[in-house]
DNA sequence: CGGGGTGATTGGTCTATGCCAATCTTGGGG
DNA sequence: CCCCAAGATTGGCATAGACCAATCACCCCG
């Protein structure tokens, strides 16, 4: 036996193949692979399965195997989704799947530790699919306390949240703590990204903090691992 | 057939088994699951390798599987790893692989770019595997631009490369732009991290700047996903 | 000429099985 | 009593084949 395993050596080879063709390219079949190659299918599944969690290809039953969808999408998350991806000249857009006013109880208990509730705090929560140039990029759900009259309709009209928290709310956001990580797609997340089930995503969570120090927003959001890119510019504080 | 693949269902029986279970157990073997659950082993280490890339299992040839390690660890990436990590009481340390003096040719395109170099500028290259607590985290490869005399073993002494830089030769960063991304582990990050092939890694690159506005550093590195946490508080610049 | 149905194609899942390599266990020899 | 060698156990890799479900192309019918 050789020291790599024989997928590794076929994901190379495959690497090759496709290095030159240009996105959307239809690749052989994978039993015509599997032919070629002398090996059996299985094989060549779990080398072609590494490259789409590494988005080098995207497969689709019944159609084919195809190489990388439009390249890399860097967008920056430094303030909000909608003003920093513009910025760069792409165009976002968001899906609402859901608005909701709440009050806490019992099955909120990781929104309300996060933003400081008690049992009986109102807070807004939406759900959102956030799309760069039409393609499905991440699934946010964030949290704003307090009680929030006519929110889905401006926030509707509006389409960025922070511009609405600013402009018709007066609620500014001054700080804002991201953490990352990495996050396995289950069912949900498949579905409404469009990616197979086990791709590897970034879990980004964010809370963002008024000139008081109060906790005004909570954000947690998956993102395709593929084709997002989180980015942060900090002032070092260390003396 | 229903909704969900099988080997789905499998994975939330067995993650119900180790819910409870101490850091450490030991769970039955594969061959065992797949009679239990009359299904083929197949399709269990299926679902085993989903949990495995979550970090709630980890498997040893020859031994067994076993439930996740120590839990999350929270690192703060915000100025240095080193000066972070001890700030939340967790016992950093480095294990040196390479430390060359270097200058610029063909081979170094990708360092060459991020640092504004030359071809036969001189800059430094150091390789090191981070550890938390004595278990590998992570992989870093930091790069400075210029002759630094006697790098070696100042870094060496100290331990935190930042410290180096700061207190042996007068650079300091004073800006960093953190740049976050998914990636999947190869045969190198596999071996020195001690996770599975096409494990889900964070693949964070820092470009750390000085007063002038000059790179004095450029960094890529490769944490596991389930033993990690990037977090960055950014004060918003937006008006 | 247009539209819809039908079958071939292709990826998605699962089974059953074999052998290899790392580890652990056990027992015998020094 | 300790150590180590050999066998049993366990995960790692790969094979061959079957059936399902989504898609696509083509042909027939209106």
């Amino acid at each position: 036996m050789s020291e790599l395993p024989k997928y590794y050596g076929y994901k190379m080879r495959i690497l090759e193949m496709i290095a030159d063709l240009p996105p959307g390219s239809l690749i052989p079949t994978e039993r015509a692979l599997a032919l070629d190659f002398g090996t059996s299918r299985t094989t060549i599944r779990k080398a072609i399965g590494e490259l789409v969690a590494e988005g080098k290809l995207t497969r689709t039953q019944g159609s084919g195997t195809y190489t990388g969808g439009p390249k890399i999408t860097h967008v920056r998350q430094l303030t909000s989704f909608t003003e920093d991806a513009k910025a760069i000249g792409y165009t976002p857009s968001s899906e609402i799947l859901d608005i909701e006013q709440l009050h806490v109880d019992d099955s909120h208990a990781v929104e309300a530790q996060h933003m400081n509730l008690s049992h009986g705090d109102p807070f807004v929560r939406v759900k959102r699919v956030r799309l760069g140039n039409g393609e499905p990029l991440g699934l946010e759900t964030a949290c704003i306390p307090g009680e929030l009259e006519g929110f889905a309709g401006h926030l509707r009209e509006r389409g960025s949240l922070y511009a609405t928290l600013r402009e018709d709310f007066g609620i500014r956001i001054t700080e804002v703590e991201d953490g990352v990580e990495t996050h396995l797609a289950g069912p949900e997340e498949a579905r409404l990204l469009k990616v197979e089930m086990g791709s590897p995503l970034l879990r980004i969570d964010r809370t963002g903090f008024d000139d008081d120090g109060r906790v005004v927003e909570w954000t947690v959001g998956h993102f395709c691992g593929d084709r997002f890119r989180f980015v942060a510019r900090t002032r070092a504080a260390v003396a």
